[in-house]
DNA sequence: CGAGCTTTAATTTGTAATACATAACTGACT
DNA sequence: AGTCAGTTATGTATTACAAATTAAAGCTCG
């Protein structure tokens, strides 16, 4: 469920080997990797793969090859945290308490200016979008359901900004958050207990109420983080 | 001054090259790139190279290659929208004042949020770099001198949120707004008019007055955004 | 004769292997 | 100390073949 990571080609399987690495710390900033003949070869793959995977890597910031130096870690400050598959390759090796509290505090900075714009700004087609998602939230029976409909709720909500960098910015945090979800929901017991703080948020949004939407919001996700920090205190 | 993109690569060219034509609309999406062969003749680099580009552009969700189907150009909810290269992109081919509100919205929903993590967060450490970067504001006498110091200071306020997140996101919006500033400063006329609101957060920050810092810096913001409008209506 | 299934062929990306070019560091030689 | 060649890593080019997927050809059966 956390990612279906699925890669057909052979340098995204190396792009994912090596970026777990690099990322959860075997191999430290300012460390050199073994030249490129020699890692090819003991990876088994063809020193054509490798490099593709490699300037992969290097779009993503984490490494830097340069003539006869060799190819070397770049330090953290370089990396682009905002990727997804680095945001995932941390969340895979560092579910600490601290990290996923970053990505909550991210989120509560974007989504409630994102439900206020939304309110100012959203066209007749995104409500309904909103809506469709709010109706599917108020029919679901399982939590397998109510988690996808709380995801499409919050995104329609994100859409409604025609800011794409926001969505943008929405669609990472949240595949980061992904699993953390359903974890706090099923905490929560009644999985639909935030149904009412949809409700309000869909509302300020339908009747054009940016500040309304931005404190709604502000609280459902606020409540939301106490349970994932009680989530994560546990695990 | 608006990127020093210098790529010593001869594939670095190649992915600049192809994504500046992707971004900028001259090869629409869902429109297929010439096979391989043509195309790395046609740009008269060899396939290895071309190949080692498009895994770059590939990672930013600008295209997806299949075997027989070829290479196309994905839709663009599909783009790293928060990737420095793709943003750079749109920069270079919508300067449209529409794009350019976008990012300084981002910029309004960051930067408060941030000061007020800043004055909750910040150790001695943190506190000492935003001090020194207002000097050398304050020293500033001209507008190069004081556009780095600017600079400066927004990112030393971000880096002491102690949230990476945020700090990539801001250095990757404030990277792309680049050249706007030095015009909305020089448009002020007297660049070092906004030195008082700078003052207000620094101390707010010192003070550990999350509230304080957080409207004092969105007073700048609006400050900064009006400027910014008025300058890009013009042009 | 035509519909639907199977097989075959063609095309494009994927992977490998090899060779040489180029940049940058090393050390020796002047 | 400075220059120059040699060493060693990545950078680029070329060739060959593998794999996947589409499209067409062919084939069977109603």
């Amino acid at each position: 469920m956390v990612k279906p990571v699925i890669v057909r080609n052979l340098h995204g399987q190396v792009v994912q080997e090596l970026g777990r690495l690099i990322v959860g710390g075997e191999i430290a900033p300012g460390a050199n990797l073994p030249r490129e003949e020699l890692l090819a070869e003991r990876m088994k793959v063809s020193r054509t793969a490798l490099r593709e995977a490699m300037k992969v890597l290097s779009a993503k910031g984490l490494i830097e090859s340069r003539q006869k130096t060799g190819t070397r870690v770049r330090d953290i400050i370089h990396w682009n945290q905002l990727d997804a598959d680095v945001l995932a390759w941390r969340c895979a090796s560092m579910p600490t308490e601290d990290f996923v509290e970053k990505l909550v505090e991210m989120r509560e900075v974007i989504e409630p200016a994102a439900a206020a714009a939304a309110a100012r700004r959203r066209d007749a087609g995104q409500l309904a979008r909103i809506e469709t998602a709010y109706a599917a939230m108020a029919a679901a029976t399982d939590l397998e359901a109510w988690s996808t409909a709380d995801l499409a709720f919050h995104e329609a909500v994100l859409r409604a900004t025609n800011n794409e960098l926001m969505t943008s910015l929405f669609s990472v945090i949240e595949t980061a958050l992904g699993g953390y979800f359903q974890l706090s929901a099923s905490i929560a017991g009644n999985f639909s207990y935030s149904l009412p703080h949809h409700k309000k948020v869909l509302d300020a949004i339908r009747r054009r109420q940016p500040e309304v939407a931005r404190q709604t919001m502000q609280k459902m996700i606020a409540d939301s983080r106490s349970n994932i920090r009680r989530n994560t205190r546990k695990a």
